[in-house]
DNA sequence: CTGGTGACGGAAT
DNA sequence: GATTCCGCCACCA
């Protein structure tokens, strides 16, 4: 699968997380068909276009741990109404999102 | 071209 | 839980 079409289907799949909830890059890469690309996932939203305005916040790593350096992040999922653990990390038991 | 890297994940220990 | 490895692949020096 070229690149380009990676990328779509990227941005596709974070358009539909739903407020409130979070989404892993492993699912994504899982749900567009790219179960071993969870990295590329991680890396097409790091330089993701920020004029798209997707919802890139609500994609947190297998742990449920926030993006390093990004520290707004946990302040965009808190006005969604997402709680966090005492580590800073999201409860995906609680808010992950499969589709 | 080549090797290192990373908003990753899984399996083994 | 924590380490430690390995596979994955676009990007960049």
């Amino acid at each position: 699968m070229p690149t380009e079409a990676f990328i779509q289907a990227v941005h596709q799949t974070v358009k539909k997380i739903p407020k409130g909830k979070v989404t892993t890059y492993g699912q994504i890469a899982y749900m567009i068909n790219h179960p071993k690309n969870a990295r590329l996932v991680g890396n097409v939203l790091h330089r993701i276009n920020p004029k798209l305005n997707l919802p890139c916040h609500r994609v947190v790593n297998h742990s449920g741990r926030l993006v390093p350096g990004w520290n707004e992040q946990q302040a965009l999922l808190q006005k969604e109404g997402v709680l966090f653990k005492s580590n800073g990390n999201v409860d995906l038991r609680r808010y992950f999102w499969q589709g």
